[in-house]
DNA sequence: AAGTGGTCTAGACCACAGG
DNA sequence: CTGTGGTCTAGACCACTTC
């Protein structure tokens, strides 16, 4: 039943972890290459003398770790050759992914329909001409006198249904959408960047005209990259810290 | 060995997973409270007719939705009563969080040993009179002529040895660490906000003083939250945009 | 000591992909 | 058709927590 051994093993581990580092190591010495397959679960049971199991336990830390995928009828396929170290970022919602407070509401003060112009095609990810619903304001936090943010949102025309809707209920324009639309966003992307806030933007802010603003650019993806919005907010630098935190996903394995 | 049906199944669904649906069924209703026991494994094979590996397989699905935790010995735990949709920002590497290209490199002008002053005891999460070797440069990407930031690392002065090691070799300091004393990072905090860039920060990065720049700190945690590296890293506003993706992790599940 | 989840075996049938 | 991974059973022993 012991068709393998390891020497002087640190400490005792489950066999379905020996024979994942055994996998690992084959695989990150590329004896087994990337895309190429490695052995049937059968033929495994065999090599490393347990049962079947065993080793769909120790694939499957293989599959999330990232390294192989598998495919009924087809086989395990290697993937990457390294066990990378992971850092991911996770947030429960996408009030969150913003990290505004729940009470933090956008006080609308233009509400208007727009074709976009070649300087905005890169930022909507659309063709010049296009009809937008684009709504400009103020973003408060609580009852603070001076906004966080100035913020422009962008919604294709086939959403702007909502228009109405936005302000009152000091809901998040996202979820209008994906309740009056029936979408959901599968994705959220965000630029961040630094500006220097004039013109009209330094008055609405009430800050020096040229000082420094951090920039927040999201688009917000539903099913097939469709774009439900995209949310352009300003902040004043004193007035906002975007953090974050990244941690590791697993243990370094041997 | 059919202990349970249900009526109408959209499509065949394996049993693990009607066994995992019908468990977050009864934790999305409260049946079974936040912080309370879920019933045993044996429990569970009783009361949906099935084996031990189907119940473990469907808590194992809870599980990975981060709506349990289980205890060898104590028994499943209920974490949360809502399969919350998650938004996850992955990344493979460190590299990858920095978002800087392979080729960018640390031009160190100065490496000294100084004391925390009050000030700087947020940031680097320590006491005043620690000691730290300080690390200033500008970091170039390729060969360009102007600089992308402006690079300000902190180490601990434990950590010291590593002085002379930074700059030959491009290597990023946070692995110089990692090799020289065996440590690990298991975590990366994340600062993001807009300065204005000034003084001999300006003068370094060649932009009139005043102009906007995008700060990024970033503090590398060891083991038990050990300060490892904080690095601040100041990039003109045109030179630098930091982009970030986040995707949904599961699907509704009805 | 009793009961929990963690590991493991030996067998089985199924759905799917490929020749 | 053959062989793959996906699902499932019945049973076993172990490590751990609690009483």
């Amino acid at each position: 039943m012991e068709g393998f051994k390891e020497t002087a093993v640190v400490g005792k581990q489950p066999s379905y972890a020996l024979v994942a580092q055994s996998l690992i190591n084959d695989i990150s010495s590329g004896f087994y290459a990337v895309n190429s397959l490695l052995p049937t679960e059968f033929d495994l049971c065999k090599q490393f003398g347990v049962s079947r199991h065993t080793v769909r336990e120790a694939i499957r830390k293989l599959k999330e770790m990232g390294l192989v995928t598998r495919q009924q009828g087809v086989g395990t396929i290697v993937k990457s050759s390294k066990a990378i170290t992971r850092y991911t970022q996770s947030m429960g919602s996408v009030q969150d992914l913003l990290q505004y407070a729940q009470e933090t509401k956008l006080r609308a003060v233009k509400k208007e329909i727009i074709e976009a112009t070649d300087s905005m095609c890169t930022l909507l990810k659309c063709k010049a001409g296009e009809k937008w619903l684009v709504v400009e304001g103020n973003r408060y936090i609580g009852e603070e006198k001076l906004p966080l943010a100035f913020t422009t949102v962008y919604i294709p025309i086939r959403y702007s249904g909502v228009k109405d809707l936005i302000g009152p209920s000091g809901e998040p324009i996202y979820l209008l959408i994906e309740k009056s639309y029936g979408e959901h966003i599968t994705e959220v992307q965000q630029d961040i960047s630094a500006v220097s806030i004039t013109g009209k933007m330094a008055n609405s802010l009430s800050v020096t005209p040229g000082s420094p603003g951090l920039c927040l650019i999201r688009r917000y993806l539903g099913v097939n990259d469709k774009v439900l919005e995209v949310a352009v907010n300003v902040h004043p630098a004193e007035r906002f810290v975007y953090s974050m935190s990244f941690r590791r996903e697993w243990e370094t394995e041997g």
